[in-house]
RNA sequence: GCGGCCGUAGCUCAGUUGGUAGAGCCCCGGAUUGUGAUUCCGGUUGUCGUGGGUUCGAGCCCCAUCGGUCGCCCCA
């Protein structure tokens, strides 16, 4: 035997134990942003790189260190994508979507960064998309919260997370306040750890958000950018806040949430987990980006959104117990027993699955004494182990023994079967 | 990119001052010539992550390396 070739560090694989809670979870998801009118837009995982240096910014670690980019046989600097939002507005530009237009798009899929694996971040990672373009007031910032909020009560994770949210203003308001930040903190720079020196030269703002609990006094004394925020901010701030009061959406006011991405203003908002995701406790982030279309050649577009880590979401239903008991399962096992019952097995199954759609039925392949045949049938999770052996045959019956309750095993005719089996 | 911890069967793990590798689960068969989820019996399963070193002898000690995991940076 060869060495075995093992999947891309980061990258993982979802074995069928898995890939049921994450059917369940896609599931409600889609029925969530369904019943809000969003429609699915889907685009490739590859675009040019390009397209994320202007959009993210190309000073970012996103850019810089994280993206997989490479050259295809043309010479073209590809990337996968990291992020949904360029992608989105991308494509909604290049097919007129945006044009005029009112736009509520969602999608879901992987992304990719090369990033050290831990908790919750993994180099493939799965995200839920929402963007609602052309709407500058601020109850789309309302709907598109509150869709964000349904997701976690769809999954029974509301008392589970905490709605953070900010205004970070306009660019100009950012750039006074990021020197207002930098007064503040050269004359305590002696206070300041070696990751915050760093930050107080390239994004100050990430300072505030430090983890170093020695420095939580002199983040609490700092400027304050809602302080710093025009007249137009302050009342689209205000008037969020009302809208989501008139929503029973509870949120926390939080002055610390800054924004990884360049492309955001005004409203920025987290839900960030309770416990469970160890490190990485922020589940969905996102907010107003009124300048990235035109910053991607576009006519000027408002625009509000954000993105949810499908990986964080699953981590958190993980503690319940309902969501672990969502595993692989069918409705029948199909045992048979003999040369003549395997070819009337076959034929058997699929007539049963043309009378039923909704049916899910496994027929026993590979032969096996009937106690194995039993036991995988258990294992299936089935409900009903039909039996088709030679006395069946013979009779033109099928036994149904019934696996998960006390009634005793009958032998029926093909349509007292399926009289059975539809009221399952 | 940096740091802590961990690598033994498909999975979960045990392995005594260094003495030539084990259990449970899983899978298959039988006890019951046609009956699972509870019992009993039998069977299959290894580059002890990899490469060096120390030693008469290494799963165990040392070095390196790869991988996993958790954290930092950064971020959903």
């Amino acid at each position: 035997m060869s060495a075995l070739i093992k999947a891309i560090r980061g990258m993982n694989d979802c074995l069928p134990e898995q890939s049921c809670r994450w059917q369940f979870v896609e599931n409600t998801l889609a029925r969530i942003v369904h019943s809000y009118g969003y429609n699915e837009i889907r685009f490739p995982v590859l675009e040019q790189t390009a397209l994320f240096k202007r959009s993210i910014g190309d000073v970012t670690d996103i850019v810089e260190k994280e993206m997989y980019s490479f050259e295809d046989r043309n010479g073209d600097s590809l990337s996968l994508r990291p992020e949904g939002t360029a992608c989105c507005v991308r494509a909604a530009l290049e097919h007129g979507l945006l044009y005029n237009q009112i736009q509520r798009l969602w999608y879901q899929g992987p992304f990719y960064r090369h990033e050290r694996p831990q908790k919750g971040r993994y180099r493939q990672f799965h995200q839920l998309g929402i963007e609602a373009f052309g709407i500058a007031t601020p109850d789309i910032d309302a709907e598109v919260i509150a869709l964000s909020a349904s997701i976690f009560k769809a999954l029974g994770l509301s008392e589970n997370v905490t709605l953070h949210i900010n205004s970070i203003g306009t660019s100009d308001v950012r750039k006074k306040y990021r020197e207002a930040l930098v007064a503040y903190f050269t004359p305590h720079k002696a206070l300041l750890d070696e990751d915050c020196l760093r930050r107080l030269g390239t994004n100050p703002m990430r300072i505030l958000d430090s983890k170093n609990p020695a420095l939580k006094p002199l983040v609490a004394q700092a400027p304050k950018l809602l302080d710093f925020l025009d007249e137009n901010s302050q009342k689209h701030h205000a008037t969020l806040l009302a809208y989501l009061d008139a929503l029973n959406i509870k949120y926390h006011i939080d002055p610390y949430i800054v924004r990884g991405l360049d492309y955001y203003n005004d409203t920025v908002f987290e839900w960030i987990a309770d416990d469970g995701l160890g490190a990485q406790s922020t589940v969905c982030a996102g907010g107003r980006y009124d300048g990235l279309v035109s910053q991607l050649g576009g006519d000027t577009t408002p625009a509000f959104g954000f993105g949810l880590g499908i990986e964080r979401l699953i981590l958190m239903l993980e503690t319940q117990a309902a969501f672990q008991a969502i595993t692989p399962t069918v409705d029948v096992y199909l045992i048979l027993a003999g040369e003549d019952a395997q070819k009337a097995g076959l034929v058997l199954a699929d007539k049963l699955r043309a009378e039923l759609p909704n049916l899910r039925l496994i027929t026993n392949c590979g032969g096996n004494s009937l106690k194995s045949q039993f036991k995988k049938a258990d294992k299936s999770n089935a409900r009903y182990a039909l039996v088709l052996g030679e006395d069946e045959v013979r009779q033109n019956m099928i036994t149904v023994k019934f696996l998960r309750e006390e009634q005793p095993q009958q032998s029926l005719s093909f349509q007292e079967l399926l009289t059975i089996l539809r009221d399952h």
